[in-house]
DNA sequence: CTTTTTTGCACAATCGATGGTGCAAATAAT
DNA sequence: ATTATTTGCACCATCGATTGTGCAAAAAAG
């Protein structure tokens, strides 16, 4: 009735209560009880009890006897990111629709840090885990295949689980060709060596887009240069010290660019904080990543949106599969061009005014 | 040694190995052995047999005898957002610093699901919980109280336990002020009825801010009306719809705009990739709450930066204390000039680059 | 060589829920 | 009325780790 004393009600309180047995207590609050051939009065009896006591399961004591939590794991390089926060959002709705209790975490993409936190979530008896943007999706694998969890590779794909990626190739395709062709109408025509890649690292997103980047710059521009890619890790930081190296050195910044990652692009906006506005009045940014705000800024922002739904709806339709071909699965990204405010998963939230 | 078979190993594993008792190897690795007075030698054996086996604690038996699971909970309205995403970064980092596993979780401002959220999580006997912008703030402390679950609010304030929160009332009146000061060049100065506040639902937040807004404004321009006052809710098509309402009636947008927070922000985007630049060439926007893309945009956009980090270090502060009382810490948000990259939690994350 | 003290560890109960097994009472079949 | 079924539920072991208690053997004291 009233939400007394400290303890919560378990099924022995409930039995002493029913005058059942404890597990005819378990079998009616969770369902069993028909097959258990408890008696239809019995049940309401202790259906009632449950209600007026506000009796929860013990969740930590089904999962100790089940070996099963009911937690499923989604495992994320960051949060602070509209990539990974909006693919939490979805996540989340996802799992809870499967009737489900979401965990998300991050690791920072640091492999010590990944292995640990796995490790913590398999203590805890995670069903399942989706494991997106693992720098050492392989040594994640391992873990999780010792323990018996089903899991799957987001994002960054590994060689010993299935994985569901963006077309990272494709999208990197699509992203230059309108970087280059938004100067069709300029001026001077763009040059090759002024459309340059900043950001990412050798991990194997980077590595696609820097594939399609180049390919279609050859193909467009008819050549391309190693001195074009500068690779700077995930790390606005790291991104921003790169423009200024680059700003020092031409006195200018290149007129298109090819921004690995939103994160990267946190490292151009630095750079921009601390030069007037005419330093780059003319570029064009392609960023592989969206942003709603960045779509919007001063200059042509494209943007690629991967698509983090299709990506997770795949994702929970394979990890379903009994056993799950180890194959890579491609999800095609989206162009998105400058000033698009496109939906998200905020908009599926129902909101209640004042 | 090999990452072997299907199971993980268990202290009866290691005890048959050892020719030790359960207990002890339990007293081994959870490091109350010398209290127990087991012999080092003894103790060393265990060790090494659990680490040649991969041992790791089952979490959830742990938990189950201890009452605690060694998790620590937020709880935020949504992810997808840098107020909260930003949150979530930190507060992992805090709670993986006192050697707890954090659980960050969202119930979309819906007060059914909030408490259906705390309740799954109360089952898992989680040892803490901060409670961040929840629409019921008073009914999760109920649940929490009758669980003798530690717990504190963030961002929104309730009546039954420590609040930590933005100072909304004064960070509105820097936003407000700084808005209509950046009017004092403007050829025809700003009027009373140009100033607009856009969202916001009936929250304190939203109401501290509201109050903050309308005081200035009266200070500085002479007068306010309820008519500047447009609480849309948290949803960025709410928001769209007012600013098309208000375009359509007056032609124009307000040359002075106070956006209640970067959700609001997001139906303003909404609205301008439906009109002409023109339309917004001469706003100021202030906008509650910071990212570092808005900041950017092609008018001047003041944001106000709620000090997340802080607000998590007094609630930790406070949730260690034995009985800290129930009150309302506000912390000082700091107001962001147009053209700002600050820096933020992944900043503190190292990155291994190519 | 006894008695006392210390050392080192094993035993068993416990946390709460689950599910296989068994058994009495109620009901049906003969 | 007797045997065969079915119904309804209680009993108990189990999941893995923790911890209070007790008791031998070893060491120290007498």
């Amino acid at each position: 009735m009233k939400p007394q004393g400290k303890k919560k009600a378990t099924i022995y309180d409930l039995s002493v209560l029913s005058g059942c047995s404890a597990s005819t207590v378990s079998a009616v609050l969770n369902g069993t009880w028909r097959k258990r051939r408890i008696k239809e009065s019995t049940a309401e009896l202790i259906q009632g009890l449950a209600e007026q006591h506000q009796y929860t399961a013990n969740l930590q004591a089904r999962g100790l006897r089940n070996s099963r939590s009911g937690l499923v794991g989604l495992l994320l390089p960051v949060h602070d990111n509209r990539y990974f926060s909006s693919m939490a959002q979805t996540f989340e709705a996802q799992v809870r629709s499967h009737g489900k209790c979401p965990v998300v975490v991050s690791a920072s993409r640091d492999p010590q840090e990944e292995l640990a936190t796995v490790e913590t979530l398999i203590s805890y008896s995670i069903d399942e885990l989706f494991i997106a943007g693992a720098t050492d999706p392989d040594s994640v694998h391992c873990l999780c295949e010792a323990a018996g969890i089903r899991h799957i590779n987001i994002d960054l794909p590994g060689t010993k689980a299935p994985s569901v990626i963006s077309d990272n190739y494709q999208g990197a395709r699509l992203l230059t060709q309108a970087i280059i062709k938004r100067f069709d109408d300029a001026a001077a025509p763009l040059k090759p060596e002024e459309l340059f890649l900043f950001g990412g690292r050798n991990d194997h997103a980077s590595r696609e887009r820097i594939k399609g980047f180049r390919d279609i710059k050859t193909e467009l521009l008819g050549q391309d240069s190693d001195a074009c890619i500068q690779p700077t890790g995930y790390s606005p930081g790291m991104t921003q010290k790169a423009f200024e190296a680059f700003y020092e050195r031409e006195g200018k910044l290149p007129r298109g660019l090819f921004i690995n990652s939103s994160i990267n692009f946190e490292g151009l906006l630095r750079f921009m904080a601390q030069h007037p506005h005419e330093t780059f009045a003319d570029i064009v940014v392609g960023c592989y990543d969206y942003d709603p705000f960045g779509s919007f800024l001063p200059f042509p922002v494209i943007m690629i949106r991967q698509d983090s739904e299709s990506m997770l709806a795949k994702a929970f339709e394979l990890i379903e599969e009994a056993r799950p071909a180890v194959k890579i699965h491609l999800i095609q990204p989206e162009l998105v061009h400058p000033r698009t405010a496109l939906k998200g998963p905020l908009d599926s939230i129902r909101d209640i005014d004042a």
